[in-house]
DNA sequence: TCATTAATGGACCGATCGGTCCATATAAGG
DNA sequence: CCTTATATGGACCGATCGGTCCATTAATGA
């Protein structure tokens, strides 16, 4: 097969965790972006829960066939699990970049709830987030949905964590603090925050709550 | 109609606030105990949520036929808040007297939590809370949902500030501290922490988390 | 142009969803 | 014993669920 140059590309989605390989291949070159649908479903999971989204849902919102669905992304369950690593992936980046333009770690950790209590009100507070939501409504009955709702949890973790350890650095958290407890504190405040508001917390209460949450924050 | 006697009474669930009047009525007797049957549907509801829930799981989980359920609960949606309003009443009374009992405003605030925490990697822990979940799972999208969701919400809200105010007048309670604030605080804490037991967060985590929500209560 | 490969549209599937309806059973009043 | 009133079991309903299948389309390499 040496000088064969294949044109047409299509990506494996083989795991959870975005499309592993690129594949030169023959045939029917796929019509639509797999980046794009996926954000489309993404976007309806986070609005309306797994259970509560139908093929129906997100065919319409992915614009997509019912085969095209299947054939790459293997089901709901399969392209449920996929949403919730790129909906990881995707703030976990976001939340990475803010600490590293933060002017110090505590400023970071208190910017984020602030970001988090000033979409009480919003449409935006309305969908709480996919991650905690997920943790909320599966739980641990479904493994395969168990685990990638754990890393997401573990990953907002890490991000707090590497803010704690700067802040620690600069002075503003003791150097005897738990920092693993400290994190995970800020990850079960996080999700409390965002299931209030999207419960319809006003704004005024959702902010008040930001500087009680920063006093474990020493 | 002087002197009549009626043996059969029948129980109108009017609202989605327990059975409002007692009726004397003629006709066949009701052959299942409806609080009996409510705990059953609110103990399904609690481990699967509201969308997961079919009709069927439910006739099982109660024993009735699908006739009784409408007849005596209405169906689903109906039945729903009405578990909502039985779980909020049941565990907002349990709380009262938790309060009632507990040498010290403070100290109950931190056996509540304590108590939560020890639920971690053991099946209670797996349920969550049921006005959390459903804060969660439902959000503001139903408004027949919304409300008693709310109103659960509000429910723990109050017992926690009766605490505080306790707190308080035992001098553990800054008489400056925003109760309200704090109040609205500690749910947020308590509705983050279910979550993340029930998402499978290890009992020494959980535990550590005490003192650090603790933090705020001053 | 033709063979090969894959994507697509849409018909179709059995299962299950929540909900209605009616015949029957069971009580009390008269 | 008959009427009245309610509860109950279960047949039945249309709609929708997630998922499969296949004929057609569209691209490639040869």
């Amino acid at each position: 097969m040496q000088g064969t140059t294949y044109l047409n590309t299509r990506n494996l989605h083989l795991g959870p965790v975005g499309p592993i390989i690129t594949v030169m291949t023959l045939g029917r070159p796929i019509e639509f972006d797999p980046e794009k649908a996926l954000d489309a479903a993404v976007e309806v999971f986070w609005c309306k829960g797994y259970e509560a989204t139908s093929m129906s849902d997100l065919l319409t919102a992915m614009n997509l066939s019912k085969s095209s669905l299947y054939q790459s992304f293997g089901g709901k369950r399969l392209l449920f699990t996929r949403c919730l690593a790129r909906y990881q992936e995707r703030f976990t980046l976001e939340l990475s970049r803010g600490l590293n333009d933060a002017k110090s770690g505590r400023h970071f950790i208190e910017s984020v709830f602030q970001a988090v209590a000033d979409t009480a009100e919003r449409p935006e507070g309305e969908k709480g987030c996919l991650v905690g939501n997920s943790a909320s409504e599966l739980g641990q009955r479904d493994t395969v949905f168990a685990k990638p709702v754990a890393q997401g949890l573990r990953g907002l973790g890490k991000v707090f964590k590497a803010a704690l350890t700067r802040a620690q650095t600069e002075g503003d958290v003791s150097p005897h603090a738990d920092l693993n407890a400290v994190a995970s504190y800020l990850v079960t405040s996080m999700t409390g925050l965002r299931t209030l508001i999207k419960a319809g917390l006003d704004k005024r209460a959702a902010r008040s709550m930001v500087p009680l949450i920063l006093k474990a924050v020493e």
